[in-house]
DNA sequence: ATGTCTGTAGTATACAGA
């Protein structure tokens, strides 16, 4: 089973990347995040195209900004928009954005994560994040912690080898001490970050600012993160970037993250096993 | 260091957010 998150910055005008995406990678669960559209917008730009290619969809989203999806070939179960109790901004006054959407996907309780930015460490906003991901690892923690998928744009680069110069973004958003600690206050329940355990040491990175010719010269950071619970972890056979999908015309500042599982026994997702400390037949990046 | 892209408002170009 391949599960993938991307962050497409706009699924409107990236609707041809998306699909051509879909029929190159074949996801069967696919975590999207910043569709910046309505549900009704979504439901008209894509359910015919995402039903032509097997898929199920479950969109929330607010119009212009934020907006998150899952898209499923192995079924799409017991839909939850939103966190319990999440946080709002500006408070007071506010509805809760558009940041998060979970449901069953091929026995896993999949969620969609668009985390906030934090804009600054001093700004409104970076408490705002913090507190979002408190209610995030609430949620988490409340059900089974063992089969959550958690995959999209974390905004939280999780050391300093996730970023292209740590010296640069000392005091800025994404590398603080404390979004780290929230990050690894998820980690607790369990989780695995499964692209940096297939690939300790290297250089990997989702994310390329437009500006300044960042990703030609490879000055990214690795914010965008799948975190599989022990049921996924022992099951993963490839976690990578798919770099080319941040290539060519009218790209989308991420790319997509890509994982594979081997098949769960029927009816039991079995005793847990741990990956394996050699990579198998894993795919080139650069 | 802030060079780009996006959506919106509104009709040209500005603003905000990332």
């Amino acid at each position: 089973m391949r599960v993938a998150t991307w962050n497409v910055n706009s699924a409107k005008s990236r609707l041809p990347r998306l699909l051509a995406w879909l029929d190159q990678r074949a996801p069967d669960v696919v975590c999207l995040q910043e569709t910046k559209l309505s549900d009704q917008a979504f439901a008209t730009t894509f359910d015919s195209a995402l039903a032509e290619r097997g898929y199920q969809v479950a969109h929330f989203g607010q119009g212009r900004w934020n907006g998150v999806a899952l898209l499923s070939r192995v079924g799409l179960d017991d839909v939850d928009r939103g966190l319990p109790d999440e946080p709002c901004f500006p408070e007071p006054g506010s509805s809760p954005d558009a940041r998060a959407i979970t449901a069953t996907c091929g026995g896993l309780r999949v969620t969609s994560v668009y985390v906030p930015n934090g804009r600054t460490p001093d700004d409104p906003h970076y408490g705002y994040k913090l507190r979002w991901l408190d209610a995030l690892r609430a949620m988490l923690a409340s059900g089974t912690p063992g089969s959550a998928v958690v995959a999209g744009d974390m905004n939280i680069a999780p050391t300093d080898a996730d970023v292209w110069d740590p010296d640069l973004f000392v005091g800025s958003t994404h590398v603080t001490p404390a979004e780290r600690a929230a990050l690894g206050e998820l980690m607790a329940l369990g989780l695995h970050d499964v692209v940096r355990e297939r690939w300790p040491g290297h250089r990997v990175f989702s994310y390329w600012d437009y500006r300044a010719g960042r990703f030609h010269q490879d000055k990214g950071m690795r914010i965008d993160l799948v975190l599989v619970g022990a049921d996924a972890a022992g099951r993963v056979q490839a976690a990578w970037v798919d770099r080319a999908a941040r290539k060519g015309s009218g790209p989308s500042d991420h790319a997509p993250v890509i994982v594979d599982l081997d098949e769960a026994p029927d009816g039991d997702i079995g005793p847990v096993v741990p990956p394996p400390t050699t990579p198998a037949k894993l795919p080139h990046l650069s």
